[in-house]
DNA sequence: TAATAATATATTATAACATTACATAACGAA
DNA sequence: TTCGTTATGTAATGTTATAATATATTATTA
């Protein structure tokens, strides 16, 4: 029944960033090889900036920071790179938000469902089958044919809710 | 169970549209006077414009038609009307558009659950308890505290699926 | 009913988010 | 190498939303 996962959670304050970057750009660069993909170095450069927090990061954020690297950025620049990620399947775009977030579980096939902790800022993704099952039940329910999802819920997140100690926060 | 309701159904092609809008506009009538909230008239006619069909209507096009009868009407203008509606529960915001529905149930409290249709444009609204059970339920297992949630699915509507027939549209 | 306070709207400008269109460059297969 | 494809550069513009300040309208109450 409670199947299904956090695909990306809440990380305490002092935990090692770098090797969360490092592993999302391991885990693109595996996926993008098996999948015939080309994981150019704007396109990486771009998922590390994405990454850069566990928290939304916005397009004009990351155009900003690339800027910093690379004179010719520009809006297409850092779209087009997201769009590449978010087709497959290596960030998610945050609709509510108009920002975006790395995949915890690129290569998996999942609905994203995430929760945003209106404190500290960070995202964490689930794929939990019961609510997609729930949606999945329902929505056929009354006859509608589902194709795809927008579910984002805004919150405190365990720390932030626990007040002080050590909130996570989105780095 | 399957409580909760459908507050808002796909509408078939040849329902009294008319209708449709004066029964919202009578329900915010209704509603502000109970609260003593200002229905002006200009909060009146932006209310009109979200319910000129059942699909989701963008602000820049509410602008458009404003300024055809108001010659001062500017962004903040339908902004303001359109928070003032979002605000009081008489419209929702529909996230992954960028763009806005009339409620199908003032006053009554509510979690939307928006059911948008890519082939006809429409949008029914429910409050399935069963989805909002579930999302509380889950969310609260990994300790987050839900405050607000954005459900959005897109599809197909009954109709549509349906094929030729009697489709329902966004009127 | 005139003064006042609160709310709503007008007006101008600009911020924030995203795409179009076309040129050039890099890559990869034949 | 040539050619086709994919990726990036570049300039302009389209779309969505808000800031800041002035004015008008409404409601209250002295």
């Amino acid at each position: 029944m409670a199947d299904g996962r956090v695909l990306q959670a809440f990380q305490t304050r002092r935990h090692d960033h770098a090797a969360c970057v490092d592993r999302a750009v391991e885990a693109a660069r595996g996926m993008c090889e098996r999948r015939g993909l080309r994981l150019t170095a704007l396109r990486r450069r771009v998922l590390e900036l994405v990454w850069s927090g566990h928290g939304p990061m916005r397009a004009y954020d990351i155009l900003d920071r690339l800027r910093e690297e690379r004179r010719s950025a520009a809006p297409p620049t850092v779209y087009r790179a997201l769009d590449f990620l978010v087709a497959n399947g290596l960030a998610h775009r945050i609709e509510s938000l108009n920002a975006y977030v790395g995949c915890g579980a690129p290569g998996r096939d999942h609905v994203g469902q995430f929760l945003i902790c209106r404190a500290c800022d960070a995202v964490a993704e689930l794929d939990d089958r019961t609510i997609s099952r729930t949606l999945a039940d329902r929505t056929r329910a009354i006859g509608f044919q589902l194709e795809s999802s927008t579910i984002e819920i805004r919150g405190l997140c365990p720390a932030c809710r626990a007040g002080a100690g050590e909130p996570s926060h989105a780095v």
